[in-house]
DNA sequence: TGCTACAATGATGACGTTTTCATTTTGGGG
DNA sequence: CCCCAAAATGAAAACGTCATCATTGTAGCA
């Protein structure tokens, strides 16, 4: 009968004595609601899919984390996916998602170029929220900020005497990619230094590509005094890379970090980091999800989140022999 | 009609001419099948859970993979959940997997003598794979093996010349826990040595308690030679301790850690570590749950797993002043 | 007491799929 | 050329919930 629907849904249109007695049925009986039946009929899920590039990347773990208190505090279940960087698993994600019917996304793309995830993503029905990445989708989009972070500490790295500074980060075809070789330039050229284009490697965002980078750079007869590490799994591989090479830090190469704190925390010395607080960026995402879901309308909004660059013992003058 | 139904289902009692008009004409309608309606009639959703303890354990991120890749392939989407090992978010978890007719669930408990996770658990209609643990529940399990790889590398230890051992390792409300104090206790039985019950830890499984518990005991007048981390995140702790204490391994402490990979690659020196295959594991409890989800009856199933040690640089011979 | 107004509850249909059953069409053999 | 078997397709019911509408019960007021 409805009233069941009642005592379930907590209206106060059912009388005491009788929700009192549907609840005793219901323990009794063991009745659990069938999900599925109350989609059908309501057109909501009352889950939202949170679409990530990776999960070994603490970063998203702590966005991760912020979004689902936030969104279970609203009812609402987290639905973890990773692509694995990989466009077709992106767009599985998203086939996923219409075929479950979510009630929302928070995506996080591994390439905004990629033509048929764009396009995919454009046909969605339910609200979007991206991280970090320009496309022409109209949605709402929460951006981290990362060139003037990066230009900070690379100033810092100049004004500590380095002058052969690289940088290894992720592919252009993402905005902090982009972002952070903005950044860094602008740092070179306000020092009025000129630009070394073999000291900046972007091609891809993993740690294989950060040793093999860095170990190629730190290998040169002129090797860079310092190295800038894009973006969690690049750190990873640059640490391998001067560890290979018996480098001490910071005596030897000075090294920044990224994001991670987990692990710049427990390598020797402690790292210098740019840093971010992804549980804002979760809980920034999650908030206007909810707002959308509510059937908020308007334009899409685009927030913009600070970095922080965190000063550690990786950085320091470099030896006057090497400069 | 029903024939998109055959369509959709890809069975051969349907024309190709008729089959060509209904794809065309869900092509142009962009027609997507609502996985409700069918779950409700089918009973069926397609969905397995996994819980698991912690999503920042790489080790768990591996499994994950795995049993995706596999389910994935039989037309199964995992469910990723974390329970913080929090109880009251594993029964929430379970919670969850009833109100949502998950086909199967994939279990690792954080605390396996918890009687009202366990009678949760219990209570379950589906199929399900527990992950290393020691319940009444009338389950298939994955075991991975912990006592003999511990004794193995105690062993090791002790032929190297270390006397004081410590082992900081999960609580004994998990079988990985008391396994691995029963493997250490063992080897230094069979050494005819003592046991210093004070250099065995195994209150918490966090970075934090791994830290604290390893700085109480480097500090001692008479501190261990040789520390044997159990678990991923105790190892981090540990490691955080050598550092902070200014502790050269193996020279004034030799280190053995667990099945973190990535971290005992990057850390200077490698660290010498228990390791198991986890894609094997997760390999192994898919393909048990989705026997059990087609039907398959039987007995539960119990499977064991092997560990290895890992030899690397981080154990070493213990420096004569400090025997 | 009798009427109205409102609260509480019962009955019913619709959501989109699958499956069963009935009907129509097709093709082959007598 | 006709009939029957088999293949193809259409029709209809059911899954569990929620929402709408109709009905019953109750209390308040004249």
């Amino acid at each position: 009968m409805g009233t069941v629907s009642r005592v379930a849904a907590k209206l106060n249109t059912v009388s005491p004595e009788t929700r009192h007695r549907v609840e005793q049925a219901m323990r009794t009986l063991g009745y659990v609601p069938n999900i599925a039946a109350r989609t059908m009929r309501t057109n909501r899920t009352k889950i939202v899919g949170l679409l990530l590039p990776d999960l070994a990347n603490t970063v998203f773990l702590l966005l991760a984390k912020a979004a689902e208190r936030l969104l279970g505090s609203e009812g609402y279940t987290l639905f973890l996916y990773s692509s694995e960087r990989s466009p077709t698993r992106e767009i599985e994600f998203l086939e996923l998602a219409s075929r479950y019917r979510m009630d929302g996304l928070i995506v996080s793309l591994s390439d905004e170029t990629n033509q048929s995830v764009v396009e995919a993503l454009s046909k969605m029905e339910c609200p979007i929220v991206l991280l970090d990445r320009d496309t022409p989708i109209r949605a709402d989009v929460v951006f981290s900020e990362h060139a003037e972070a990066m230009q900070r500490v690379t100033a810092h790295l100049i004004e500590l005497g380095h002058r052969r500074i690289a940088l290894i980060t992720a592919p252009l075809g993402i905005r902090p990619g982009r972002e952070r070789v903005l950044g860094y330039r602008a740092a070179l050229r306000d020092a009025g230094l000129s630009i070394d284009e073999t000291l900046i490697g972007h091609d891809y965002q993993t740690s294989k590509y950060g040793f093999s980078k860095a170990l190629e750079m730190l290998r040169r007869p002129v090797p860079p005094t310092a190295v800038i590490a894009g973006g969690d799994e690049i750190f990873y591989g640059v640490l391998r890379a001067a560890r290979q090479l018996n480098l001490a830090i910071p005596g030897d190469v000075s090294i920044v970090g990224a994001d991670n704190r987990m692990l710049s925390d427990v390598v020797t010395p402690m790292i210098t980091i740019i840093d971010r607080d992804m549980e804002q960026v979760g809980d920034t995402a999650a908030d206007m999800l909810i707002r959308r879901m509510n059937g908020q309308g308007g334009e899409p909004v685009h927030v913009h989140l600070p970095s922080e660059v965190i000063l550690r013992n990786s950085t320091a003058k470099p030896r006057p022999d090497l400069v």
